[in-house]
DNA sequence: GTACGATGTTACTAGCGGTAACCCGCAGTG
DNA sequence: CACTGCGGGTTACCGCTAGTAACATCGTAC
């Protein structure tokens, strides 16, 4: 039936549309921050607003799927050091690393990512801590909980230290990160040994301080 | 001089004002989380707008105002944990575990205080990653660098060891607490213990899974 | 030819942060 | 007494935002 056939065109051209405004709410974000405007973004695309509330709904919707892009391009970067046949301790750093990696040589798009400026679709949870603090960094943690899961063996209740650790590994990244591209003390190597001797239990390892009431 | 000490008693007063306006701030706040308006506000306090910008600036001198006593306060008791005087893995523990009860007893004064809505004095900076992300979370990172710095033998570059673990150590917490407030997966104790073994280099020791091709 | 559907517009609403201009009451001064 | 200064308070506004209704236009399928 040519219905289908041309719901189909329709609809691919619809996505390359979709594509089209995505890339310009993407310069502008770029430009101007989590603080851009619907009405910019609309300017950029040579259209105006109403068309973009078509598309995406509303604001938290375009933020989504713009922020969709970028956390799958991350989370897939992230999987293939990951996935680096060598020792434990080369792929954790391998891990710090393309992350510090991704932030510093694109600290906006960063920024973005962690404040996809609200929208859970879900209003008045009463209860929604960290509605704003980035799906990216929950995402992260399943992924690194999944894979600390399937490579280690930690026993009984070992699904749940896996998430625990899954989400604090990446808090630490980001943590330590997002001080570390504001105040840039060191250079990414470096902080990448630091993280990983701290998460290989050097803060347990050191000596006391002479003559200190220890730690 | 009468002049002096009149303007002394108006300063005080005027203080005991803006505590009050401070109390009805928080009183919203508290209610309608980050999205609260100056309106609302005004009007809890039973007065109207320019009163509220005539004590605090704009917006984000009242809400600075607002999260440095939580900020304090949270530090305060932070301090206390951390210069308990009992093994290192103990105050660890006691550090997590109150950072922990205080997100989990006060979850909106915690969101809030992760996000303090802008208002850096400072327009335009233009690389200003984490502009929202808590000052909060910095001050903690260099106050845990400070008491790594005191109490451990770190050798030279220890300083630099010591800010990278604190603002790591504190982005652990912030993002296992985030994640664990809102999926409640387990106990406060579970969660402090398996945060501990975590920084006691667990993630090194524990043995590959069987068969599988390492980690 | 005509009905549909997507694209696009102008013109609007409601609410926000923030401000200017004005009013009142009260201390101190000639 | 009148008069001046000043802090607390108000109404009424500005410019901006997100979001919406109503209307116009073009290409295609029947």
């Amino acid at each position: 039936m040519e219905r289908t056939e041309r719901s189909g065109r329709q609809q691919s051209t619809t996505e390359h549309r979709r594509r089209e405004l995505l890339e310009a709410a993407e310069r502008i974000v770029l430009r101007d921050g989590p603080d851009a405007s619907m009405n910019a973004i609309a300017a950029e695309a040579g259209i105006t607003k109403p068309i973009l509330y078509r598309h995406f709904g509303d604001k938290g919707g375009l933020y989504r799927a713009l922020a969709l892009r970028h956390t799958d391009a991350l989370l897939a970067n992230l999987a293939t050091a990951l996935d680096a046949p060598v020792l434990r301790r080369d792929r954790v750093e391998a891990t710090l690393d393309a992350y510090l990696l991704a932030i510093e040589s694109q600290p906006q798009v960063y920024r973005f990512l962690m404040h996809p400026a609200e929208g859970d679709t879900a209003p008045e949870t009463g209860f929604d801590v960290g509605r704003h603090s980035a799906p990216l960094l929950r995402r992260l943690g399943e992924e690194l909980a999944k894979v600390i899961t399937d490579r280690l063996d930690l026993g009984p209740g070992g699904e749940l230290t896996a998430r625990v650790w899954g989400h604090g590994i990446v808090g630490m990244m980001h943590g330590a990160g997002d001080w570390w591209l504001r105040e840039r003390p060191c250079t990414r190597e470096q902080l990448v040994t630091q993280l990983a001797d701290l998460l290989w239990g050097q803060l347990a390892a050191v000596e006391d301080r002479a003559g200190g009431p220890g730690f």
